[in-house]
DNA sequence: AATATTAATCGTATATTGACGATTAACGAT
DNA sequence: ATCGTTAATCGTCAATATACGATTAATATT
């Protein structure tokens, strides 16, 4: 049985998530990541070249993905490489079923 | 098979939904409008009183999700009555499940 | 016709977002 | 130690979002 209090942290967690999601340029990002072939690398400098931004807003977009919990990045020398966070399809699925069964 | 297009256009719809499902409130209504039993109204006096904020700002956020195909609204005399649109939860889960397997 | 109820819209103020170029920081290679 | 590469951060500007009270529009009731 849920309290308010978990109820209204559910709600501010899916809004947060899909507040992420909601801009077209990161639903990209995260549909690149969820497409790399195991072999490959996805560091920054390769996302900038797919997507038509800078390099500094595409930092900007990385930020508000990985503050909300939808990816992470991992230090590589110079480099910096992102991932999706594990099992964050899933986790988000599980917050919109959560609202449409009380 | 998709064209470029295509994906930016189902990039931009995944960013549209998110991004009305984006604020606390807008979820909250959301969950309170498919969890209503069938008997019950849901006209927009029952979801002012169920939020803490302004009638004002609960129609501006039920444009938001009307706008975006979250909901819909009946006319009932001086009354409007709202509800969730058929099919949106699978549709929205068709567009998330369409960027994770190119 | 006058009044009450309901909900949308308007006007406004403040906060946040999204974009950019410039700068900084961290590391590798020379 | 210097230079080049990579990516984050800073500062800024314009646009959008969020909240409110006041007003308007539409209908039901008296």
């Amino acid at each position: 049985m849920k309290t308010d209090k978990n109820k209204d942290n559910d709600r501010k967690k899916l809004a947060q998530l899909s507040k992420a999601l909601s801009h077209p340029y990161r639903v990209q990002i995260i549909e690149i990541l969820s497409n790399l072939p195991s072999d490959k690398q996805c560091m920054v400098s390769s996302l900038v070249d797919q997507l038509p931004i800078a390099q500094s807003t595409v930092s900007q977009h990385l930020k508000i993905l990985k503050e909300a919990g939808w990816i992470k990045g991992r230090i590589e020398g110079p480099k910096v490489c992102y991932c999706l966070e594990k099992n964050i399809f899933e986790d988000y699925q599980q917050l919109i079923d959560n609202i449409q069964n009380n």
